[in-house]
DNA sequence: TTCTGTTCTGTTTTT
DNA sequence: CAGAACAGAA
């Protein structure tokens, strides 16, 4: 194993108080956290169990245990909590239950569940069209984590359509708790409340926890920083690794300057930076240092390393999408064959997921195997939400959302009349759709033929809840209600393709297996951890499951050697030998809307100064700069992905909405140290592509067969 | 209530 | 251009 350097040593043998690293890309940051694990446990007898560390991703958390366990051998590390943000929360939330204002077997809302409500809301007071739901959940999302509640929201609006909005917030509130419901960002908050009213459970929490390890600080959010802080106590052993360089996250409510404000909280903080980089080559460095000094800085770091200087860096000039995947993919193929490069040492980076599809095509024309992360989520699967809403619903009848998902699917004949006065009868009454539907006295509002079928479901759903309840392992019943209901038929009617069919049922049995396997890692945990009643069970599993994602998934297919495609922000944490960063245009990795702010900006310059913390950056922003700064650090964050190197794209023209523009190259580029960058195209080419672009499709086709 | 053809809308990034 | 939402017919 490499020793550390003295930097690394130093913030992991800090041990007294606060600490703050900065960890500048590729310097060795997971190193140095899951060996300060290993210290505190070895060396200063901290026990496994009380030491806690965030991610904020599942796949983080997964590596992270691992690394330790490795590291540990003797077992030492058991009862190690490593979990993203959200997890712990969940978790924190279904032992303080009531305190959170919830009842066991919560539901958990993701963000289309949260539209959903948001939108019959909005449908009922007649403002479907001033506000999006998306547009709308954004907003307070935004106080939540700011952890605003709904009353100092509306107190707080500045305009008629805040105000609104405001109003929106609260309503919502009061469904999900009608609902017996939380969203994502609830499980934060909610915890973040609980603590700082709750004086015995703070205490509570503060003493079980020695210390606290985060990773990516720099992506935490308002209510984050309050629940690090309170976990932590006025004891504050903790240390937070973050680099400000790589906040990308803005947009979903991160806040990068809670790295300076630790601060002021904490006078005491040490702030260690890790300035040695590990991972590329200098000449890649050089492209990320001077990329990133045309951005402001928290903290002044200067990356350096001692490996060679490596391959310049290219950009290939091409003449639109397919030209600039096929000569990717056709290069990729190439170094593979004559240079023995595996094809897993090779990343594809995008800005934006529908980048990915020409590369698609290229790669499985030449047979090149890949594997695609991000896209169409698993669990955005319509048949995998169909199930899940069954689960929700069996550990949770007050779940109107699940109920309204799957009250006709499979078909049973109700339409939207006979819901319309379900709801209005459910309503009336302050009940749960569901319990609405055995109620003896909705018959004075329904013919009979509609209520029996309501009847029917409500008799399925308890039915199976007993089952589901008695059974000791409640993957057992959820299998027996997907055939009861005859899911499977359901998608032999529905599916457009009996191929498709098919592929629902994988995926609902994929879906089965996952339950099968978190019902046993749960049920390891519950022998040592008596507090879990059975009815929860189920709850648990679905909520667990909802903040899985695609890259759980991912880590069966990854085993090959395969090409990776993703976006930049999936690639975060992640390093590859070899590096294509496509799409080097303007309005698409400075994205248009992040430009489309800074043109906003720059029209009214009196811009709304932001009321919030006070605690003064000093670097100076122009107007409207803070998107194409995130678009920087974004870029930045792909080269620095590289190892040994790196390959800009960028197309001439492209399709956008079936239309043919033409592009700009990116800002970036001309950022870049030129000193540095190699451009094997001649520029001047273009009279020549421009004929040529009438048989674009023969060209590319010419290209793909001379190759081989 | 469901099916089917039609219009229209839209493309950040995700726990 | 492609998927989604929608409106009208059976």
């Amino acid at each position: 194993m490499p020793s550390l350097n003295p930097r690394q040593a130093e913030a992991v043998e800090h041990t007294g108080g606060p600490l703050l690293v900065i960890a500048g890309a590729g310097s060795g940051k997971t190193r140095v956290i899951t060996r300060k694990i290993a210290h505190l446990i070895r060396a200063h007898g901290v026990p496994a169990h009380a030491i806690v560390a965030l991610t904020f991703t599942n796949k983080a958390a997964r590596e992270m245990k691992a690394r330790v366990g490795t590291l540990l051998k003797g077992g030492s590390g058991r009862g190690l909590k490593v979990s993203t943000f959200h997890t712990f929360g969940l978790n924190l939330l279904r032992r303080e239950v009531e305190g959170a204002g919830l009842r066991l077997g919560f539901s958990l809302f993701d963000a289309e569940d949260a539209a959903t409500v948001l939108k019959e809301h909005l449908r009922e007071h007649a403002l479907a069209d001033a506000v999006t739901p998306a547009a709308a959940l954004a907003r307070i999302s935004r106080w939540k984590n700011d952890l605003m509640e709904p009353a100092r929201a509306a107190s707080t609006a500045d305009d008629d359509f805040e105000a609104m909005l405001a109003d929106l917030y609260g309503r919502y509130q009061q469904s999900l708790t009608a609902y017996n419901a939380c969203d994502f960002d609830d499980l934060i908050a909610r915890p973040v409340r609980l603590l700082r009213d709750d004086r015995d459970a703070r205490e509570r929490w503060q003493n079980r926890i020695r210390h606290l390890l985060v990773d990516e600080y720099q992506d935490t959010n308002g209510a984050q920083y309050e629940l690090v802080r309170l976990l932590v106590g006025p004891r504050g052993a903790f240390t937070v690794v973050g680099d400000d360089d790589q906040s990308i996250y803005a947009w979903r409510g991160a806040r990068p300057d809670n790295l300076a404000r630790l601060r002021d909280h904490y006078p005491t903080l040490r702030v260690v930076m890790l300035e040695q980089n590990y991972r590329s080559s200098a000449r890649i460095l050089k492209l990320a240092n001077g990329l990133i000094g045309h951005n402001p800085h928290l903290f002044d770091k200067r990356l350096w390393c001692d490996l060679g200087p490596g391959e310049p860096a290219r950009v290939l000039v091409c003449r639109d999408e397919a030209h600039e995947a096929e000569r990717v993919a056709a290069e990729i193929q190439h170094t593979h064959l004559t240079k023995d490069r595996p094809y897993g040492s090779i990343a594809i980076l995008y800005r934006s997921n529908h980048q990915a599809r020409p590369f698609e095509q290229a790669l499985r024309a030449l047979s090149v195997p890949y594997f695609l992360s991000g896209g169409t989520s698993f669990f955005a699967r319509a048949e995998v939400k169909d199930v899940m809403a069954y689960l929700r619903l069996l550990a949770n009848p007050a779940d109107d959302a699940a109920f309204l998902r799957v009250v006709n699917v499979p078909r049973r004949e109700i339409g939207p009349t006979t819901l319309q006065r379900l709801a209005a009868f459910a309503a009336e009454g302050e009940l749960p759709l569901a319990a609405a539907c055995a109620d003896p006295l909705l018959g004075e509002h329904l013919p009979k033929r509609q209520l029996g079928r309501l009847a029917e479901l409500a008799g399925l759903l308890a039915e199976q809840r007993s089952q589901a309840q008695a059974a000791a392992n409640p993957v057992a019943a959820v299998r027996a209600l997907v055939e009861r209901i005859d899911y499977a038929g359901w998608c032999r009617d529905n599916a457009p393709s009996r191929a498709a069919a098919e592929r629902r049922m994988d995926n609902v049995a994929d879906l089965l297996d996952w339950l099968e396997r978190l019902h046993r890692e749960a049920a390891a945990d519950a022998a040592k951890d008596a507090g879990s009643a059975a009815g929860t069970r189920l709850s648990d599993l679905v909520a667990r499951l909802t903040l899985l994602d695609v890259l759980e998934r991912q880590d069966e297919a990854e085993g090959g050697d395969r090409v990776h495609l993703m976006t930049l922000h999936a690639a975060k944490g992640l390093e590859f030998p070899h590096v294509y960063l496509v799409g080097m245009e303007e309005a698409l990795l400075p994205h248009r809307s992040s430009l489309e702010e800074a043109e906003d900006a720059a029209a009214r310059p009196e811009t709304v100064a932001d009321t919030d913390t006070g605690a003064d950056t000093g670097a100076d922003t122009g107007a409207g700069q803070t998107g194409i700064q995130e678009e920087r650090r974004l870029c930045y964050v792909g080269i620095t992905r590289a190892r040994q190197s790196l390959t800009f794209t960028r197309a001439r023209r492209r399709r956008r909405y079936g239309e043919t523009v033409t592009c700009e190259p990116s800002r970036f580029l001309a950022e870049l140290p030129a000193a540095e960058l190699h451009q094997p195209d001649s520029t001047q080419r273009s009279d020549a592509e421009a004929r040529a672009h009438g048989s674009a499709q023969l060209a590319a086709l010419k290209g793909l067969f001379t190759d081989r």
